[in-house]
DNA sequence: TAGGTAATGTTATACAGTAACATCCGCGGT
DNA sequence: ACCGCGGATGTTACTGTATAACATTACCTA
């Protein structure tokens, strides 16, 4: 999916949820577009007074907060960052594989992990929220 | 195991590991101990500043680092905290359920997950570094 | 056009983590 | 006993991450 399409596919997603993709938005997700990988908040912030000349924290995490409520980016706990998410219109519980060597991540649909896991925590009466889970190791790259 | 014994094992963890439980890693050890849930750094700072009169954020964070690189404790990034693990002589991949009503936390042994997950996982190339998962969620407690 | 609501701007501050260097302390070798 | 070494801790200062609180704007609608 290119930007063009990935950005309506967006402004679809945000209308679906009775919100809108404006243009703040738009710029922090086209930022993190542009990154391969996983992006700090701080780093938008920076890309952000470059491109629009000001910009406090509150700025950035209000976007990036939005973006990730309704799944178009992810927040990668483990390394205070973020990412996209390339298929946010397919229902699926992501699994991010992020590499503690390149910094590279890669996402992978696991549906039936998660259902693995549901069924595990069930035992212990424990309801987990629909989230993404984060394994940190080694991509096929860079393992020595 | 009561506090004693699970000390006692603590001590036996690091000298298996070519350490030792110093007076000032014990400390941090009982602090964290004393919380029922997750305990954050600073938290666990004020406490040493109050027993011990001084300490800073480097001689916390020390303490914390150890006692996780030998899984007497788990790091929860979700939480920017750290539990306790109560069972780190058996080798083990811990799942933590994380309670977002209640801030309740609770460990399950998860080296079958583990396993379907590093399956998951190789069709890509990747191999997850042993660690937490962590899931956030409503515990039986909670759940409306 | 007045009033409400969502979004954004602004300031200040709280919270989290680490770099760099100084000091101390126990221990093996001589 | 003394030296020298390495691990642990102390100290200072800083960088990075995130949010509270309040002001302002933009836009919709009654």
């Amino acid at each position: 999916m290119d930007t063009q399409h990935y950005l309506q596919a967006a402004e679809r997603l945000c209308a679906a949820n009775g919100g809108k993709l404006t243009e703040l938005r738009r710029q922090v997700l086209e930022l993190v577009l542009g990154y391969p990988g996983v992006v700090k908040a701080y780093q938008v912030l920076a890309d952000l007074q470059r491109d629009r000349g000001a910009a406090a924290p509150p700025t950035v995490y209000r976007a990036l907060d939005y973006l990730a409520q309704y799944g178009m980016l992810h927040r990668v706990d483990a390394l205070n960052g973020y990412i996209v998410c390339h298929h946010f219109e397919c229902s699926h519980q992501a699994l991010i594989l992020a590499c503690e060597q390149c910094g590279g991540v890669e996402e992978l649909d696991a549906d039936a992990t998660f259902q693995s896991l549901s069924q595990t925590t069930a035992r212990a009466g424990f309801v987990p929220r629909a989230q993404s889970l984060v394994l940190t190791g080694s991509c096929k790259h860079c393992h020595s």
